[in-house]
This record gives structure tokens, C-alpha cells and sequence, in this order.
DNA sequence: ACGCTATACATCGCGGCCGATGTATGGGCA
DNA sequence: TGCCCATACATCGGCCGCGATGTATAGCGT
């Protein structure tokens, strides 16, 4: 639980009533091209939510093909989209996969300030003076590697880290509800 | 198999025998800050590699507590480390945690002419046209959206795939053995 | 009439990841 | 003396991801 995929589910289904057919081809506009959602992996997650009462089935039959099983999100299932963006694990900051994936669909947490928590979440991580290798404690720069591999790892960690807190800064500026 | 796990455990090993509480502590350095690594995750993975036959343990009796199982990488081993770095999977190129971790380690490869492969392979993939977002087929721009948050993924991205661009043009140029 | 592809859902089994927990030992500190 | 922490390894159970495979229908080309 508390997976991306489920992350993913919960926020499409909160735009829009979708079935799971549906469903898969947005996830995989979404984060198909970095990591592919295979079916066998949708369709058990599907139940799971909806065990979990987060979903609702209505089996709408002979559409086109196969009858569809249309899904719709429950007050539970947003309550628990509000929840997962609110308070997010700390690996949903941490790894950029999952981060992208909270950020598509942060806009459904309606109150600005807690928008703005979280992207201070992630700020807070980006300024942490962590790297990918080290000298005994201290983190080394890319001009100390000889490594051109490694080099090339901080290289480009350095130019995301930079983006990405220039956005984080603007974006914390034009939120309202930012005030600390 | 062939997870990022067991590529660092060869990787680390490829340079000096290590044992398993060493090694963890070096990929936590490595990539710990994004991805934590469970000690009940390395070492089933250590068995897993022993048993494959790709590193040997040898057991040093009361170093310093319990007793030490240091770990050697065997000649099958270090040909199976050559062989994920040479050919590796398409998540290996697509997903960004994975490909750092094969990074980290790519300068294993003594052939040049197959570093730069591997460099080019993730190139194209940087060139594909993807993004995250859609209007049908064509894929959307950071100033299409209205979502400030999703405008954010498009603009970290951009950024990302740019400063990696230059670099990889940089390092192919670098590589003697590049010559298509 | 035949085969291919897309739509749409589903199950099974393997295997990996991980939190919880256990077992030792040695060093520092109060 | 008592306690915590770091070192060092290990197992177990549950959940999740996923490739393989199956079932059915509708449309299209040949």
C-alpha cells in the first residue's frame, strides 16, 4: 500500500469517473516512459482499493468489447487522496519518481498552505548537503572525481537540484497560503 | 534479478572484497538518500549472488564483534558485471535511480567503444519526444498547462534532460572508442 | 472466411522488498 | 555496574510487481 500506482489511481479517478483500461493508458502517458505499468499489476491494485472501500465498480456491459467496469472515487477514496498528498512518506519526497508522481496530481489538496508544506518538504531534502559519494563524512564535488561516469551523476544531479529549487522557490512565492 | 541492488553489490565488489555490513553502509552513501536499502533487502541478495556463484564468502573470525563474512567477487561474477553494464535492461536506461546506480559503476566496462554505447543508449532515450502530459498524441509544453504543479514536473524535467544532454555529447566526445 | 489488432478484464505463481525481530560482541559513559 | 549504541549477521511473513497466459468481442483488411 501507499504505492505510487495506488497514488496514481486515486488521482486520475479524482478528476473524472474512468475503468481500468482507461485508467492504464493514462498512467502510462503519465510515467509509462520511465517505468512501464504492466496489467497484472493495475487490475489487483484496482481491488485492493476498492476492498479498502476507496472505490466504487459499476459494471457498465457491452460498451464496445468487453463489458467495462466503470470506477469512481468514494468520499473515503478522496478523503485518502487528500491524505496521501498531505502527509506523504518520506520516500514519496525523497525519490523522484515518486515525487513527480504526488506532484501530478498535488492540486487535488485544495488548501494552499498545505500545498506549500509539502514543496517545503522537498525543499528542505534538495538543501540537505548530501551526495553520491563521499570522502570519509565529507560529500565530494564533481571536479574531485576522477571518475568521468561519477562525474557526470553530480553533473547532472547539481543542474536538477538547481532547477528544481529555483521552481520550488517561485512556486512557494506565488502560493498564497505560503506564509510560514 | 538483476536489480539495482545486486548491480551495486557486484559493483562495490569489483573493486575490493568487502563484507556485507561495508557494503551496505557504501550504498546507503551511493544512493541511501533516495532510496534507503533494508538490511533484510542486501543480504538475501548476497545469498542469492553466492549461490549464483558470482561472489565467494570467506569467513574472518572475531574481528571486531560478530564474526565477519567477506565477500569476493568471482571471476563469474565479475563477467556477470560486465554483462549488465554492457547490456543492460530498458529500465536500466529509462528509470533515472537505476540508471545513476549503472552510472556509478559503468567505468567497470574496460571497452570504451562499449561505455559509449551505453552512453548513446540513454541519449536516444533522452530524445525521444515523451513527456508526461498529452493533448491526444502531441505531447505538451510547460507553458500549455495550468497546473503550476505539473508545469513544475515539465520544467525540472526540461531542465534535467538538458544538462544531461550536454554532458553525454561531452563524455561520447571524450571517449576515444566512440566512433559509431 | 481468416487472421490481426485493439479493447477490456482477469488469474497464477515466482520472486524481490521490507518491517519486525532476534542474536552476539565490544566500547563508551555515567 | 548498568545501559545504550555500533558492529555484524540472520530469518520470517506479508505484500507488491510482473511476466505469462487466458477469455471475449468488435472492427478492419484481404
Amino acid at each position: 500500500m501507499r504505492t505510487m500506482l495506488e497514488l496514481a489511481i486515486l488521482g486520475f479517478l479524482c478528476d473524472t469517473p474512468l475503468h481500468g483500461y482507461e485508467l492504464r493508458k493514462r498512467i502510462t502517458a503519465l510515467t509509462g516512459h520511465v517505468r512501464p505499468v504492466a496489467e497484472s499489476t493495475l487490475y489487483p491494485a484496482i481491488k485492493r482499493l476498492e476492498k479498502a472501500g476507496l472505490l466504487a465498480r459499476e459494471t457498465q456491459a457491452g460498451a464496445i468489447a468487453a463489458p467495462r467496469h466503470v470506477l469512481t472515487l468514494t468520499p473515503e477514496g478522496r478523503q485518502e487522496l487528500r491524505k496521501r498528498l498531505a502527509e506523504p512518506a518520506r520516500g514519496d519526497i525523497t525519490d523522484e519518481n515518486r515525487w513527480f508522481t504526488l506532484l501530478a496530481f498535488l492540486r487535488h489538496l485544495d488548501d494552499e498552505a498545505a500545498q506549500a508544506a509539502v514543496l517545503r518538504r522537498r525543499l528542505a531534502f534538495l538543501e540537505e548537503p548530501a551526495s553520491f559519494f563521499y570522502d570519509g563524512d565529507r560529500p565530494l564535488r564533481a571536479e574531485e572525481l576522477d571518475d568521468p561516469f561519477r562525474r557526470g551523476i553530480l553533473t547532472i544531479a547539481r543542474a536538477t537540484s538547481r532547477a528544481e529549487r529555483a521552481w520550488l522557490h517561485a512556486t512557494l512565492a506565488s502560493l498564497s497560503g505560503s506564509a510560514r
